[in-house]
DNA sequence: ATGGCATGACAATCATGA
């Protein structure tokens, strides 16, 4: 049986207006064949769809006017084309654009930017826990149609103490509260696995550093953007990285990209 | 110290991020 591997990726870049060159960069040295993006921060109308094609990819995208905004990017010369494109988060009226999926190859690929939520007395916090609410009901009739589904984003969430440069610090705070950490865990539950935990990793690996105060020299940072896969995937999942080189870059995304490498059976 | 830095909209500061 010959297996042609899956490299599937999620990346916040904070604005694609302002990286895109260190997207193309990347794209040309890792090879990924399904890429999510986060916070592109353009509308449609704007999207790069022409150098990103000169680069080899389509472009599937969702976006808004200055916030939010979610692409995926598939290799042409791995994927075949996409089905089921879904926009927007079902079940949950809101016009931020935070999701996207579709199924390639087999796969059903799920793009999520999760609320920030700004501080757990905030209105945005609880709007978080509504659309984590929204995203697991959700995701229980997609886990049912597809046992080959990747969900990947900016989860917004350190799922452990251990994803955090001080728990002290962060106790309770947005992104390490109980009510998000349950939320994790009731993905976990949906039957899903997180793919970075399926293997030894370094110590002190995160995937966003503040701009502020050296942090990310100070290695202060948080694990926060995830690759959960069902266990079907997981079986088939060989490595899971985040490719920390994309934050010491000039101008860099406050997010580095993590990527997945997945062993299909063809 | 409610800031530090970055981005976008907008035209001097303000909203948002995490």
């Amino acid at each position: 049986m010959t297996d042609r591997p899956l490299r599937i990726a999620t990346w916040n870049v904070n604005s694609l207006r302002v990286r895109l060159a260190h997207l193309l960069r990347w794209l040309a040295e890792r090879s990924p064949d399904a890429v999510c993006l986060q916070e592109t921060k353009l509308t449609d109308e704007q999207f790069p769809v022409a150098e990103i094609a000169a680069a080899g990819y389509r472009s599937v995208y969702s976006g808004q006017k200055t916030y939010n905004g979610v692409a995926i990017l598939l290799r042409e010369e791995r994927c075949g084309p996409e089905e089921d494109i879904v926009r927007e988060l079902p079940g949950l009226e809101d016009p931020q654009r935070r999701l996207l999926a579709l199924t390639v190859e087999g796969t059903r690929i799920v793009c999520g930017y999760f609320p920030n939520g700004q501080s757990v007395d905030s209105e945005k916090y609880q709007y978080k826990l509504r659309w984590l609410a929204a995203l697991s009901a959700w995701l229980q009739g997609e886990l049912a149609r597809h046992p080959r589904l990747a969900l990947l984003g900016d989860y917004n969430i350190a799922p452990a103490d251990e994803d955090v440069h001080d728990p002290a610090l962060w106790k309770d705070q947005v992104l390490c509260s109980v009510p998000e950490r349950e939320a994790f865990a009731r993905l976990l539950g949906a039957g899903l696995e997180d793919a970075f935990r399926l293997f030894p990793q370094p110590e002190r690996s995160y995937t966003w550093w503040d701009y502020r105060n050296l942090a990310f020299r100070r290695k202060m940072g948080l694990r926060i953007d995830h690759i959960l896969l069902t266990h079907a995937l997981a079986r088939s999942c060989t490595g899971c990285t985040i490719d920390v080189g994309m934050r010491r870059l000039e101008q860099p995304s406050d997010h580095a990209p993590v990527v997945a490498e997945l062993a299909l059976p063809s």
